[in-house]
DNA sequence: TGTACATCAGTGAACGCGCGTTCACTGATGTAC
DNA sequence: TGTACATCAGTGAACGCGCGTTCACTGATGTAC
C-alpha cells in the first residue's frame, strides 16, 4: 500500500506531533513505539520506515517541540501564562523542557543537544522581553526567571497539595514580576 | 537460611539506601528490582519478603529521602552549597526532589505524598534560615528559593553545555542571595 | 546449658507479559513507454 | 493520454529479550523442653 509524498510528509508530521504530546504527557519510557503509532493513525511496523529506533524518534521529538517554541511576549505576560494552574494540569501540550528536560539526562547525545537548544531559546526569549539596562543584565535576568519558571512548574505537578502547588506557582509569578523591573 | 532479626533490619535498610542512591541516579524505571536487591547484597527473589512489589519501594524509598533530609543551615550557605557543579553531578546522593520530583507525577499515590512531604521538608528548612521580617515573608521567600534552585539544578543537569550549565546556578545563586535581605 | 524441632529469610529457576524490532507480504503510487 | 510494471509505504505476525513476580526448596536462627 505504497503512499503519496504529500500522505508520507503528513504521516511523519502526525508521529512527531503523536510523540511531542504522549512524551510530554507520560515520559519517553511510559510510551510505546506501538502508541505513538497507533495515535498517528498507523501500525507499529511503519515506524521503521520513518525512524531508526525508539532513541532516533526521541531525539527527532525534542528537536522538533524546540524548534517549534511560541515566539515573544510582553515580560510579564510570558511569566503569568507560565505559571498558570491551566499549564500546571496541561502535560501534553505545556513546556517540553518543563515536562522532559529532567529526562532528557539520560537519553542519547542528541536528544540532550536538542534539550539544551530548547533552553537556549527559552532563555532567549525571555532576555528579549527582560528589564534591565544592558544586554547582559536581561540575560541574567532571563537565565534566573527561567530557572525559577522551570523549577516551579515542576514542583507544583509533583506536590499532591492543592494549596501548596498553587503557592508555587503564585510566589514565584510575584517574585519574578515584582522584583525590580517589571 | 534464616537471618537474624538485626540482619534483617540491616538488610532493609541497605536496600533503601541502595535504591535511593540507584533511583536519584538512573530513575524508577531504568532500575530493576534486581539491581536493586544486588547492590544490596542479595537476590532478587528475597525483594519480596520486604516489599510487596516495586511501586512499594518506590514509595518507601521517596518516604526515606525525605525523612533523612539534612538538618537547617544559614540561608546564603544552604543556597550556594545547593547551587554547585559537585552537586550537579553527584546525582545518586544529591537532592531527592531535584532527582525524582519530575517523575513522582506518575508515581502511586504513596509516593507523591511522600514526595510532597519532601518538598514541604525543604521549603520549611529554608524558611527557618530565610530573611524577612515575618514567618509569612520568610515563607515566601523560601519557597520561591525553593523553585528557582530546584529548577536550576534540574536544568543544570538537562543541558549538554557547560558554560549554560555554570551559568543557570551562579546566576540563580547570585538572584537568591543578594536579593534583599541575604 | 544442651538438644530437637519449627520457623522463616534467602536462593535461584521459572512464569507470563510487554516491549522494541524484524520481515514476508500487500497493493496503491509513480514511472517508462 | 493510456497501459504495464517497478517501487516502496504500510500491515500484522513473529522474534528475542528483560522485566516484575512467584515458588519449591534450603538451612541458619530462635524456641520449647
Amino acid at each position: 500500500m505504497r503512499r503519496s509524498k504529500a500522505q508520507v510528509d503528513e504521516n511523519r508530521r502526525a508521529i512527531l506531533d503523536a510523540a511531542g504530546r504522549l512524551y510530554r504527557e507520560r515520559g519517553f519510557d511510559a510510551v510505546t513505539v506501538a502508541e505513538v503509532m497507533k495515535a498517528a493513525g498507523l501500525t507499529h511496523g511503519a515506524f521503521y520506515g520513518y525512524f531508526a529506533s525508539k532513541e532516533a524518534l526521541i531525539a527527532a521529538t525534542v528537536a522538533d517541540l524546540a524548534a517549534r517554541a511560541r515566539p515573544a511576549a510582553p515580560w510579564e505576560e510570558r511569566i503569568a501564562g507560565y505559571l498558570t494552574a491551566r499549564h500546571r494540569a496541561d502535560l501534553a501540550s505545556g513546556c517540553p523542557i518543563a515536562a522532559l528536560g529532567p529526562e532528557s539526562i539520560r537519553q542519547s547525545a542528541e536528544a540532550r543537544a536538542a534539550m539544551t537548544e530548547a533552553v537556549e531559546g527559552m532563555i532567549g526569549r525571555l532576555a528579549a522581553a527582560a528589564p534591565g539596562d544592558d544586554e547582559q543584565e536581561r540575560r541574567a535576568e532571563a537565565v534566573a526567571a527561567c530557572a525559577a519558571m522551570v523549577g516551579a512548574l515542576i514542583l507544583s505537578r509533583a506536590v499532591d497539595d492543592p494549596g501548596l502547588a498553587d503557592e508555587l506557582l503564585s510566589t514565584t509569578r510575584e517574585k519574578l514580576t515584582t522584583g525590580r523591573g517589571g
